[in-house]
DNA sequence: CGCCTATGATTGATCGGCTC
DNA sequence: CGAGCCGATCAATCATAGGC
């Protein structure tokens, strides 16, 4: 299993982190919708636009984050919530308008 | 039925069968071919390659899903400010 | 510097819904 | 009614980034 796995070189996986405002923001929507964490392709639009990432990078960042999150609970999870919670009450993310995406303040 | 859902314990557990070098060629090969495959082909293809008809219907789905996905960014993306190789 | 964990990407396989 | 397809998701794994 370790003789064929070059996969032909695949100019594969050059990742980069995201940067920390855009884990911040991708954080907070998913904290923010923890008991449904599945945001609708527009809500990925959106997101997308304001973390300078592609669709495709916010739907596997969901991904990626749903498993790892359910895989852990009881954790430092409860903490990310409250940490998330917080933010969400002393700022003003989004919350709501899926269409008014009216984002006079990026940052 | 497919991949042993393994109740080692009660909990299922899917295991995701790597494909080896040759098989994923001769299916990207067929897939550049058609990227739809008629019944009788597909049995062909599983037989030769020792995989199930299942498992070759899933991997043209997810292949046909993946260009897709790369059509879209190459064209998708208008006068973007970025690179250009 | 190497080692180990965090994290983004890839992909085999499943699920629900739709078409024919 | 059933088969195949699509779109989304899951889940395991790969490969690298980053911290110590």
């Amino acid at each position: 299993v370790m003789i064929l796995r070059s996969r032909f070189l695949d100019a594969r996986r050059k990742r980069r982190n995201f940067s920390k405002q855009a884990s911040e923001i991708l954080n907070e929507y998913f904290y923010s919708h923890l008991s449904n964490p599945y945001p609708s392709e527009e809500a990925k639009e959106e997101l997308a636009r304001k973390c300078g990432i592609t669709v495709s990078q916010v739907s596997n960042w969901f991904g990626n984050k749903r498993i790892r999150y359910k895989k852990n609970i009881g954790k430092a999870q409860e903490e990310a919530n409250l940490y998330a919670a917080k933010k969400a009450a002393g700022a003003s993310p989004y919350s709501m308008g899926p269409a008014s995406q009216g984002t006079p303040t990026p940052m | 039925m497919c991949c042993s859902v393994v109740t080692e314990n009660g909990l299922p557990r899917r295991l995701r069968t790597a494909y080896t070098n040759t098989q994923l060629l001769e299916l990207e090969k067929e897939f550049h071919f058609n990227k739809y495959l008629c019944r009788p082909r597909r049995i062909e293809i599983a037989a030769s390659l020792d995989l199930t008809e299942r498992q070759v219907k899933v991997w043209f789905q997810n292949r046909r899903m993946k260009h897709k996905r790369q059509t879209l960014s190459k064209s998708g993306e208008d006068g973007d400010s970025k690179d250009s190789p």
